[in-house]
DNA sequence: CAAAACGTTTTACAAATGATAAATAATCAT
DNA sequence: ATGATTATTTATCATTTGTAAAACGTTTTG
């Protein structure tokens, strides 16, 4: 799927601002594993996911935590930096051989003062985030590391494809606990 | 604090626009557990706790759960029914006796089409609420219990007032289990 | 004030999860 | 292919958290 047709499914642009966006947009490959953006420096750009698979993953007591997952025509944002202007400790990292688009920050926001259509549209997918997140904290706070599973399983078939370490620290757990609840599903 | 000093350290809007934000504003003041807005219908409004102190819950398995906390100076959104248009299954409650403004959401939504200055604003308050819920996920995900007690201490000292089995199940515990914490830290 | 209602703590026991180590299984690189 | 590396499962035991019930405290209200 083209990226303009995902975006105009939220909110349509005038053609010149289409142009305009187009112009801060890059498309990369990257290689199962390869690292997108690594931790440390402010982060200035909005990725979104053509193919394969992401995530966003930080370090806590020297252990590899997974933040967040993202698949085909999704965004992802490291919020608590782009927003802020703060480092993120956060970084990003394809799961599996995938392409991803690029778009700067920078001269996004800058294209905000010129194109009010633009600034709609990525407060409209900013909000869908939002939603996003508000719903994950529901699933944390809540549920148990089973019901977490069985939810992330609903979400999308490619959760097969992604490493049990990583689906387990994104539910909250060790791999060991996942791998228990996995022979208790059986 | 007024909120429209508040409102100005976010971004500052031109007089007309700021004239028509306060058009849409109305002031009420709530008892010590007065219900805010109830469960069940879709939400419309932004809320925004000039003084005092409520709370965003909702019921699992007929448990009352906490899900946010809003002090003097912020708002409270449930922003998977305003910006989804879904009936919510959350509902507001004033905690202790506060004061709070409430904005209606259409008319503003409606405002944006006449003001960018507007959209801008709420725009960059949202982002913010992201932001702050993004670090909730953090929270939530691999801190342990204790832990996100000992935090939530940090942020205000409002948290003395508040009920025990609210602060519980904002941090996804039971009461129990806070005042075993709480035992042990002393 | 006293009774009732509500909030918090404690206790005892059960269930879930963590930590560590070892055993398998799967994948990768030469 | 085969050895090395990485990922997953299993086992054991410790810790945390949940559940239920009772005890204790505090607040509210007639």
């Amino acid at each position: 799927m083209d990226i303009f047709s995902f975006l105009e499914s939220i909110h349509k642009v005038s053609d010149q601002a289409r142009v305009a966006l187009q112009n801060i947009i890059n498309v990369n490959s990257y290689k199962k594993n390869e690292i997108v953006q690594d931790i440390g420096s402010r982060c200035k750009t909005i990725y979104f996911v053509k193919d394969g698979c992401a995530r966003i993953f930080y370090y806590k007591d020297g252990n590899d935590i997974t933040e967040h997952f993202a698949f085909e025509n999704e965004l992802i944002v490291r919020a608590e930096s782009l927003f802020t202007g703060k480092p993120t400790s956060k970084g990003i990292q394809a799961i599996d051989k995938s392409t991803i688009l690029s778009i700067d920050s920078e001269s996004l926001f800058q294209l905000y003062n010129q194109y009010h259509d633009i600034e709609r549209l990525f407060r409209l997918l900013f909000e869908k985030e939002y939603v996003n997140t508000v719903k994950r904290i529901e699933n944390l706070q809540f549920m148990s590391a089973k019901e977490r599973y069985a939810e992330l399983l609903k979400t999308t078939d490619y959760v097969q494809k992604i490493p049990l370490k990583y689906i387990a620290t994104y539910l909250g757990i060790t791999q060991v606990s996942l791998s228990r609840i996995r022979a208790d599903v059986k």
